[in-house]
DNA sequence: CGCCAACTCACCCTTTCGGGCGATGGCGTA
DNA sequence: TACGCCATCGCCCGAAAGGGTGAGTTGGCG
């Protein structure tokens, strides 16, 4: 986010200098004061909001950036992560064990511990809380 | 969003006037060519950034935008986008029940309903489905 | 080396879900 | 009017999920 700031900062000064050299090579010449001003106008008025695009933030490249704050905040471990994943993707107990080779029962403690440091009693109630939290896309 | 597009027109063309008569009252008056060019350069860059950022649509603030084709095309009824809803959010078919004022029975037809129409057999596997499709947010 | 956190696995029991059967009343349309 | 869709409600039963308790292994760290 920085670079894109400090990059769009040097797109607009080195636009800036080549206009101000047009200036006094072309335009000046065969263009009134004003037709001048109003293509610079609208020359950094569109480079305006091509900057303005992307420091809105992520908006089309769309890239999730998990949470890993609150994720250490509530002690969750990559392997409960992991899980919390696949119960988000839709995956029973029993599916996510075979995914992960081990036992159906120790996929079921792992969600358990997981109801526990979000505070809730269900699976979907564990998806939507850490979706908000950001822990997961 | 056309409303956004023609006020922010209008608001950079008022802008362009206001500069051009300061240029003639005031500003070049006082200096150079260069530094009054710099000023327009950036207004209009700030101006830019402003419109783009109004233009960009609701990147940083989120409004969700319902994929309503998807809901048709799957004959998906208003009753059961609520009560979707509510599924997401990790409503249990009793509470759900409670806050709709109806049976637990009906929350569980709503619901069965809707894992024929989006071809699932699980809560979870429901709520990661109908968000892929932009059903709900 | 001893401790702790993470990961693993098991039994028992209750609650919730999900599937299958069926049923009624309202409403819009072929 | 008859048909289809929607919303509502019921019972039965098997599957899945959730809660409690307990316990074994491993790897890192003081």
């Amino acid at each position: 986010m920085t670079r894109t700031v400090a990059l769009s900062a040097i797109v607009l000064a080195a636009a800036a200098f080549l206009l101000e050299q047009l200036e006094y090579r072309f335009v000046l010449k065969t263009l009134p004061a004003e037709g001048y001003i109003a293509l610079v106008a609208i020359g950094f008025a569109a480079l305006g909001v091509y900057a303005g695009r992307r420091l809105a933030g992520p908006a089309p490249t769309g890239a999730f950036a998990r949470n890993d704050a609150a994720i250490r905040e509530l002690r969750i471990s990559t392997r409960e992560i992991e899980i919390l994943e696949k119960v988000a993707a839709g995956g029973s107990n029993k599916e996510i064990a075979r995914d992960l080779a081990v036992s159906p029962h120790t996929v079921k403690t792992h969600v358990s511990n997981l109801y526990q440091k979000l505070e809730v009693r269900r699976r979907t109630e564990a998806v939507d809380k850490a979706r908000r939290l950001g822990m997961i896309a």
